[in-house]
DNA sequence: CGGCAACTTGAATCGCTTCAACCCGAGTGG
DNA sequence: CCACTCGGGTTGAAGCGATTCAAGTTGCCG
C-alpha cells in the first residue's frame, strides 16, 4: 500500500519506484541504486519499438513513466498484444545466456525508462525482480484464459479489472479510478477483438456496470463486486497464509 | 545408462533426458543427477491433480512420460488449457520465495514423473533449467497469439506444429509424425474451441492440409511448408546465429 | 479552414456455438 | 451371448456473437 521502507507513509513520489517497493522490501541499498538509475531516465516516444522480435534484447530496464505493450504480429498485418507493460514493469530480463527477444516491446505513449540495476550485489533487488517476474506470467495467464474462455463483453472488464489492480500497487489507481491512455484500436489488439467490437462493449459497459471511459479516464464503480460477477479474483504469487480473498 | 556423452548417437533412451540434454550441455555430474532422479519416477494415474492453483506448488518435478496441463478453470465450468506439459518439461519451478501457484497442473494421461534435481551446486543444471523455463514463456506467447489472431483452423494447425517441435526435441517425433494422447475435447480446451468444432476443423485439414490422424498418431504430411503457409516460425529463445532445428 | 485520428453507429455476413441425434468400439453384467 | 452403458467421435440445423464494410461524427492541430 504506502511504499514499505521507513520515512514516508505517503504514496511514492515516483509510481515506478512505488511498485518495486511493494514487490519486495528494498532497503537503503536496493533503493538507492534504483534511485540512481532513475536520475538516468530517458524519453522515448511513441510508437518507438525498444525491443525487436528474434533480435537480442538489450539491457534490462523500468519503465518509468508510459505505457508499452508487448506485441506479436501475424502475417496478415493484424497484431495482438501479449502483455501491456506499466510503470514499475521491468523489460529485457531474461534467465538464460545468450537471449533472443520472443516478442516485440512498442511505446504505446510516450515513455520514460531507464536501466534496472544489476541485482547480482542486491539480493533485495534480485528478489523485487523475481517477484516481478512471478506477476508478469501470472498475468499471461490471466491473458490465456480472457481469450480462450470469455466473450467480448467479459474479456474487457477482466481486462480493465487487471490494469486497476496493476496501477493501484503503483500508486496510479485509486478507488477503481485511473488514467487510461489506450485507444480502443489498442485496447482491440489487446482483446483479441476489433476496435468497432470494442467500442460496442464499451457502450454497453457504460449502461451495465457503472463504467464510466471519458477518454482519459476509467472508473470502475465497484472493482471488488464487478471482480465477483465476472468470476475474476487478484492476482496472488506468494505469501502461503491465506490473503482476505475470503468468501466466507 | 549414458545418454548423451559419449558412445551413442541414436536418439537417447529416455525422451525427458534428451529434452534436457538438447537445452544445455549437461556434462557428466548433470546427467549422473538426472538419471539419480528418473530412478524415483513415480506413476500418476490419468486426470489426477499435481498442483492446485492457490495453494503451494511442492518440490519441483521433470515429467518423465505421458501428457499432462496446466488448466484454469471459469466460474461456468469451463476449462481453458494454459499450456501443454510435455516428456522432459518441468513443472513447479519457481524463482520467487514461499510461491503460490497461479495454476492447476492436471494429467491428461497417466504420467511418470521424478524429483527435478536441485541446481544449486549444478551451473549446466541451472542454465538447462532456465532455457526450460525460456522456451515454456515463449511458447505462452505463441499460445496467446493463437487465441487472439488466429481462426479455428489456424489454431489448429498451429498447435499441432508446436506439439511436432517440441516433442522432436525429446525425440518423440520424427518427419511430422508423433503420438498424439489427446482427445478432441482436449484439444479443445487448449484451443479455445468447442469439441464440435475441433471435430469440423479436423476434418477439413485432413482434407486440405494433409494431415492424418488415425486417433492415436498424428501426422503432417509437410512441417516446414505448413509452417510457411500458416506463418508460424519455430520457437527460438537463445542464440543469436541461427539455429537449426532442421527436419532434413 | 482543411486534414487527420479516434470514436460512433447501422446493416450484412460469417464463424463458431449450441443442441440434437447418431455411430462406434470397449467394457460389463444379466 | 447379447443388452447395456459409456466415452469419444461424427454430422446436421438453428442461433448468436463478432467481423466486415461503410458512412458519419467529433475533437484536435497545423
Amino acid at each position: 500500500m504506502s511504499s514499505i521502507p521507513s520515512r514516508r507513509s505517503l504514496p511514492a513520489p515516483v509510481p515506478a519506484l512505488c511498485r518495486l517497493a511493494a514487490l519486495a522490501p528494498l532497503g537503503a541499498t536496493g533503493t538507492a541504486a534504483l534511485e540512481a538509475a532513475l536520475s538516468q531516465a530517458v524519453d522515448i516516444p511513441a510508437r518507438r519499438e525498444l525491443i525487436l522480435e528474434g533480435s537480442h534484447p538489450g539491457e534490462p530496464r523500468i519503465i518509468v513513466k508510459g505505457w508499452a505493450a508487448r506485441v506479436r504480429m501475424q502475417v496478415d498485418g493484424s497484431r495482438q498484444f501479449l502483455s501491456l507493460l506499466l510503470p514499475g514493469d521491468l523489460i529485457a530480463l531474461f534467465g538464460q545466456p545468450d537471449p533472443v527477444a520472443t516478442s516485440t516491446v512498442v511505446a504505446l505513449t510516450a515513455l520514460k525508462v531507464c536501466p534496472a540495476p544489476s541485482c547480482d550485489r542486491l539480493p533485495s533487488l534480485a528478489s523485487a525482480y523475481a517477484m516481478s517476474k512471478a506477476i508478469e506470467d501470472a498475468y499471461l495467464l490471466d491473458q490465456i484464459g480472457r481469450l480462450g474462455r470469455l466473450r467480448a463483453q467479459g474479456r474487457l472488464l477482466h481486462l480493465l479489472l487487471e490494469l486497476n489492480e496493476r496501477l493501484s500497487l503503483a500508486g496510479l489507481a485509486q478507488n477503481g479510478s485511473f488514467e487510461m491512455p489506450l485507444t480502443q484500436e489498442q485496447m482491440a489488439d489487446a482483446l483479441g477483438l476489433t476496435a468497432v467490437h470494442v467500442n460496442r462493449m464499451l457502450k454497453q459497459a457504460r449502461r451495465e456496470c457503472g463504467l464510466v471511459w471519458d477518454g482519459r479516464r476509467v472508473s470502475i464503480a465497484d472493482p471488488v463486486q464487478l471482480g465477483v460477477r465476472i468470476g475474476r479474483a487478484p492476482v496472488r504469487v506468494s505469501g502461503g497464509r491465506r490473503q482476505e480473498l475470503s468468501t466466507p
